[in-house]
DNA sequence: CTAACGTTTGTCCAACCGGTCAAAAATTTG
DNA sequence: CAAATTTTTGACCGGTTGGACAAACGTTAG
């Protein structure tokens, strides 16, 4: 039985990924319609018709494009797990999302510029796919809030701030770089981030006592 | 002694606020690429031509746009004191900056639009102005903490957390809404990411004793 | 070799878009 | 009123963009 993906030669392959790479550069530099098919396909070194040869139109490059994001980008809270201390689990999941941040920022902007134009092709994602694995999740952690291991308050914006604070570092990075300035603006500002996430979500910002 | 900024008359002032006006709508949603002079034309009401009448270029439009938006944008921040107490004084920051958030999701998205593109037009700002008001309030809030009235963190991160959490609720508003759902994503869900912030930012999340 | 198949490219097109311009319409001024 | 000035518009233009297409090129199998 054949899969719902149509078979591909080697070649075809390869360069589908060459033109995915290269479209990331660009969409997520220039957003989607800030971006055109001749600069991906320069990106990718190819001419726009062979490109086209590959993807017969843009949209279908940003949704390909779109749909492998999703799955990498959920992973982290995917793998947050009732197993662990509920405090540590917080920890590197916050962790994990940072350095997703840190490693992977072309594909947070992707994320941030579809959603900031109103999500027009992944809004029955969100309100499908996602909304189950967050309300799944804020089950986990209400879990945790009943048996006393964190405070009680409200999963939901709760998860919503670790995205943005994680993402933050992705999304804003220019911002955050002028603002901190050249010296401490270099790649040490990812641990400076995480000591500080890590503060904040534990303990807040009250003195102790 | 005449202002740089050219006389104008009633019909010219009226005239470009109505654009400036639809502008923000069209800006805010399509970002700058993906906003053409036609659509914020027949938002304003008016033919293209007419327009170009009041501003010359489609980036005059921006330009504008984005200079009154950075000095409200801003403000919040710029009322961070030394005078009150420092816990109440954050407190009120991280409401005003949420209020903002509510009452101006467009302006929030339009600076996000900005700053994701790689802000080109608005960096010189960024590393001057802004990064000025920023180490200031930093000095400030290091203040706060050799006195022992909040907790030692890094007060540049400590900034940028508050900025993230609430702005996300403007610039992410359809994600919000659709993982919260119909019944909690209501006008109520600005009331309790109030609430959930005010709690992190004091305590945190681990349980005291 | 050659037929078949997969890949690449030059050329072209229609739609769109930012911006111009001259002339009409409306408004203000005297 | 009429002249002067401001505002509005239809028509147009050059450049860009997404995409089509046929022809050329390369590769592999018989």
């Amino acid at each position: 039985m054949e899969g719902s993906a149509p078979r591909r030669t080697r070649i075809q392959q390869e360069k589908r990924e060459l033109i995915l790479e290269a479209a990331l550069e660009v969409f997520s530099a220039n957003g989607f319609r800030g971006s055109t098919i001749d600069q991906i396909a320069e990106a990718a070194g190819m001419s726009k018709p062979n490109l086209l040869y590959y993807f017969r139109r843009k949209e279908d490059i940003h949704e390909t494009l779109m749909q492998r994001l999703l799955d990498t980008w959920l992973a982290p809270l995917r793998e947050l797990d009732d197993i662990g201390d509920p405090l540590t689990e917080l920890r590197s999941y916050i962790r994990r999302k940072l350095e997703m941040a840190r490693d992977f920022p072309r594909e947070s902007r992707l994320f941030a510029n579809e959603i900031l134009q109103g999500a027009p092709r992944i809004k029955p994602m969100l309100e499908g796919e996602l909304k189950t694995l967050v309300d799944e999740k804020a089950a986990v952690i209400k879990g945790w809030m009943r048996a006393g291991k964190i405070v009680r308050t409200d999963p939901w914006h709760l998860i919503f701030s670790i995205w943005a604070t994680t993402q933050h570092y992705a999304d804003f990075d220019v911002q955050v770089r002028a603002v901190l300035g050249a010296d401490r603006g270099g790649n040490g500002r990812f641990e400076d981030a995480a000591r500080f996430l890590e503060q904040l979500f534990l303990d807040g910002l009250k003195p102790k006592g």
